[in-house]
DNA sequence: GCTCTCGTTCACATCTTCTTCACGGGCCGA
DNA sequence: TCGGCCCGTGAAGAAGATGTGAACGAGAGC
């Protein structure tokens, strides 16, 4: 991955440090463990893209995904609620059936949630 | 979804990422189910000329129309929504009777609502 | 050895999507 | 006018994808 690259993503009030292992909310340090970390900074690399569970897979744990392997669901569940908790209200990773997840920027909405535009 | 060549296509403020699986409407990301979005990649491919059923079912679903199948009208019919309700007042997806769909930079002439546009 | 955290996996719940059916309207030729 | 064809559209059920809580074992630190 581009991490070696970035100093840092800023992705609304989120802000992830690849290179320092750390993760800021609000200003607040976001105690991670190492897979949420990776798995958040996998998102990030792509941040407003779509990603594949197959790509967010080879970026955080390594390797290919198997088939029937949940364990990416599960770790973005858990990213959510730790991310829920620390910025309550924003939703950061958005689902796309089929195709994967993504890191919203806060640039861009889906249409169904009329939440704030720029 | 394997689109081959192209980074993204373009279609009035329609922007549509193949490889990606990702189409935004004026900038904001619009959520498509993976028949939705291959039939939109279909059409785009043909953007501007009228593509058969036949042409449309063989790109996005694979193998070929069986007589009798309306899963291409009725997907066109859920694009379409989804479309309408992101850029209201465009008609992207144009019917020609007996021939097929065509997609339309939706630029060209907005009104004309009176019957179907045949 | 004990405890705690983490990563993985399982089971079940819930939500989406896909397909198919059914009904209705417009158009056209008989 | 009648009947057939074509298409628009809503709905229902099945199939599939994802969300979520919990159990389990492995390691690290105490």
């Amino acid at each position: 991955m581009q991490t070696g690259s970035t100093q840092f993503v800023r992705v609304g009030e989120l802000e992830i440090r690849p290179r320092e292992g750390l993760v800021l909310a609000r200003g607040r340090v976001l105690t991670l463990s190492v897979r949420e970390f990776d798995l958040l900074v996998a998102l990030a690399g792509h941040a407003g893209r779509i990603v594949s569970r197959e790509e967010l897979y080879r970026q955080a744990w390594g390797g290919t995904l198997r088939g029937g392997d949940r364990s990416c669901d599960v770790y973005v569940h858990k990213l959510r609620a730790k991310l829920e908790r620390a910025l309550p209200g924003q939703r950061f990773i958005h689902t796309h059936v089929g195709f994967g997840y993504r890191l919203d920027t806060g640039a861009s909405h889906p249409f169904h949630t009329a939440s704030t535009g720029r």
